[in-house]
DNA sequence: TCTTGGTATGTGGTATGCCAAGATTGTTGG
DNA sequence: CCAACAATCTTGGCATACCACATACCAAGA
């Protein structure tokens, strides 16, 4: 096996502006724009400088930024990260609801048993009494188990959707009230929604994630103050 | 009237990237672009040239246009405009199929009877008898009917994202064999689904418009052929 | 005639510099 | 002390030049 050369294909190397748009995308996500205090002015010439790139391959990332809606371009006047305001967000968990509806309608069609049986487990990781207790840990788990339906869908587009609106209602969820009831109510919601997969009844499982999400757009819109 | 100026709001120029943008986003939406004998290749510097600007402008619209995925750019190699594969097609109508059902829900809530009448004039414009004789002028009107459902949901997302959707599944209804017998079913599909949102039934719309929609994605999977 | 290294050309990526139009600061006249 | 104006700075838009890599073509040798 020693008498060839053995090459493995050079794994094409990413533009400058491409991992530079995806560093910023990175950042912006990490960071707590809806606080107050939040610097949102970005300068076209100091990043280009931090990244040791000049400003063409930057203003390409940011381009494309601002065609995600994650920053706005404004000639002459500056670049800002956007912050999505309470009905805009409203519109997002609703947008997110109808998507994760249709995939939990397709889970039942494709996933496989083993495939479900896994996701009855995240949604199994915490009863009513834990959750209270680990409640960050929580938070992240949630996602998970909703990303995880998406999945489990098979649906590449809606998968592509629902990941910049969790980039958004991901940022507010800083800014919202955690009651232990809420939570509580979300993990009998999560363990509704698993039996009804398991049983293949997309009807019901369709109603009861769009229900779910519903929640939670009327838990924003009633507890959260963006301004 | 007369006796004081007539002024209008500055429509703020675009920049020339932007005109570019929406000229050649408007021309790729004209195009056939299933035809096999299509041109999908651009040139850069040609294009550059023919819109009397250097390439940086309009690179930056390549850019917006690889970022709506209509255009794909491939270093060293060339920009060509993306054809999408029948599963991304039909992912498409899925996803429309889920949007447009949430938005008949909010329609339910949010529209006033006289907004809802106005869709009842569009559904009856055609009875089963006419369709078959105006069929290209139907398959505009088809669109409109659907497009005024999701404005009349008033939200604002949804009609942002099937804007998208509804510009590639455009594209190959050209590929798409009219029967007569699908076009009739749809104007009585039309003519249910206003009926459920006059009664304000929420769930009945949705379901209607959902499976209205997943008849058009069942449609294509059997009838178009892309390859 | 076929193989093969070399070369010319095409194409997107990046660097740089200038420009025009807001924004800011400083100055002046009241 | 303040309003109005002017000089200056800031900042995104655009043009241009050059680079690196992909591809096609070509010519020399087997």
């Amino acid at each position: 096996m020693s008498n060839s050369l053995k090459i493995r294909p050079i794994v094409e190397a990413a533009s400058m502006s491409t991992r530079i748009y995806e560093q910023l995308k990175a950042a912006i996500t990490a960071m707590d724009i809806y606080d107050p205090d939040a610097n949102l002015k970005l300068d076209e010439r100091g990043l280009s400088e931090q990244f040791g790139s000049s400003r063409t391959p930057l203003r390409e990332a940011l381009t494309r930024l601002d065609q995600d809606g994650l920053v706005k371009i404004l000639p002459r006047r500056g670049i800002i990260i956007v912050r999505r305001t309470k009905p805009e967000i409203l519109e997002m968990i609703t947008v997110w609801a109808a998507l994760e509806s249709m995939a939990a309608r397709l889970v039942c069609e494709v996933a496989g048993d083993d495939e479900i049986a896994k996701l009855q487990q995240l949604a199994d990781t915490y009863d009513s009494t834990q959750v209270e207790q680990h409640m960050s840990e929580y938070s992240d788990d949630n996602i998970r188990f909703h990303s995880t339906i998406i999945q489990l869908s098979q649906c590449e587009l809606i998968a592509e959707m629902t990941d910049g609106l969790f980039r958004h209602v991901r940022a507010i969820r800083r800014r919202t009230i955690h009651e232990k009831d809420r939570a509580q109510r979300s993990v009998r919601d999560h363990s509704r929604i698993v039996k009804a997969l398991g049983k293949r009844d997309a009807d019901l499982a369709s109603r009861l994630v769009r229900e779910h999400t519903m929640k939670l757009r009327e838990h924003v819109e009633q507890n959260v103050d963006l301004d």
